[in-house]
DNA sequence: TAGGGTTATTGTATTTTGTACACCAAATAA
DNA sequence: TTATTTGGTGTACAAAATACAATAACCCTA
């Protein structure tokens, strides 16, 4: 990440919460600063946006040069420019979350680099700048955006259990849902594509394998209908 | 306005969407550029940020100016930061929009100098810059959060009747409500007083003065409920 | 190979919420 | 006084949310 020279007017940046889930709790991937100002302390990546891109571009850089990871769901949550937000000079910000499967996740230079490590998004301590304060408003976004809309897919595997899906919702929503009601919801929405697949190597019985169904997601659009969960 | 540099490299912008409501449509003040670019079309009221201003302190500015209002609901949108969005060099813009009650705005010499005037949200031109996406971003933003905050009544004066109510939520939402089961619903949550006053110079019997109570919100948002409509 | 351990899968009854719908009341104007 | 206009109200039905428990299918171990 360049930084920011001292004797700038003023400039913009991108920072990105990247979330991951591993089976367990929400996961968000942070950086290690390596330089002052905040150096040693753990922060959300970004960078500023290069004067012919555009934010949503700056915000796919980071990510990209991060993990490797191109194409992955992205949604800009908003700025963040109080005046002394940052100890050298006037940056705002503007704050994007995206959704990645954790397996995809391949370390980079710049993750080695950059000590890039995932963090239980429950378990933080203080972070640089005002990150703390853009990472709760962006999980309130993602809560919020993943009951409307399918992207809490993005999050998992290709072939997941309903089992696992039910797991992400409960760790993104913190709170605990009912099995047969969650099941009954989701399916009835028919969006998910039942395979001749079950789950492998564990010691129990072994459960269906469902994948989400772009087309039929679109159809389901189309019709006036909207995800709701 | 103070206009942009055009040896400037980059700089940031609010730019405001300031709804208000009459009875009829949804409205929009606009002010008319008074020089290029865009001299002579339609805008949203906005300014470069100062060195020393938060954003939300910038928004303000621009609508006191233009309003002579202070105080009145502010919510950030999103930052607009497309490359070429202001053909004088590279400038994001943040949004906000913000609901005044029209009876309360007082035209500024702010306001004379730059043509403000109110338009129907649902009748408008191209307007100067992104501003038919900015604020078309921000009507999104306003339907959703209409229904999840008790926010319409920004736009009403502090006594109204149920069906001017009503009639506001169906211009934003651009639906029509059942008569019985609005009042149902909105009386239900019980955030409303009665007032003992009715309505006067109308033709037909007169409606009953009713008023939101902060307080009672206060205590029903304590108490683990939500508004929803 | 039989039994124990673990997770998967399924339906129904009840409560709550949403929706559809029509008549009388109270004021002014002619 | 009568016509016109909007205000105000309740009930029946449909849909959705919620609470809840027994059997099935697999692996592991004895």
């Amino acid at each position: 990440m360049s930084e920011v020279d001292s004797f700038f007017k003023s400039a913009f940046s991108v920072d990105n919460v990247i979330f991951g889930f591993d089976g367990g709790d929400l996961k968000v991937l942070l950086i290690q600063r390596g330089a002052p100002p905040f150096k040693g302390m753990w922060a959300l990546p970004g960078d500023l946006v290069y004067p012919n891109e555009n934010l949503e571009t700056a915000a796919e850089r980071v990510l990209e040069q991060l993990t490797g990871l191109k194409g992955v769901y992205l949604e800009q949550v908003r700025a963040f420019g109080a005046v002394n937000r940052h100890p050298l000079g006037r940056v705002i910000t503007i704050a994007f979350y995206s959704l990645v499967k954790t397996k995809d996740f391949v370390p980079t230079p710049a993750s080695f680099a950059q000590r890039a490590s995932w963090h239980n998004i429950h378990h933080l301590d203080k972070l640089a700048f005002d990150h703390n304060e853009i990472l709760h408003d962006c999980l309130i976004q993602l809560k919020y955006r993943v009951r409307m809309a399918p992207i809490g897919f993005e999050l998992l595997p290709p072939k997941f259990t309903l089992t696992e899906l039910q797991q992400l919702y409960e760790s993104i929503l913190e709170t605990e849902l009912d099995k047969r009601n969650f099941r009954k919801k989701i399916l009835s929405m028919n969006l998910l594509e039942e395979l001749d697949e079950t789950q492998e190597g564990v010691a129990h019985r072994p459960a269906k394998l469902y994948q989400f169904d772009q087309e039929r997601y679109r159809q389901f659009v189309e019709q006036g209908y909207s995800f709701d969960l």
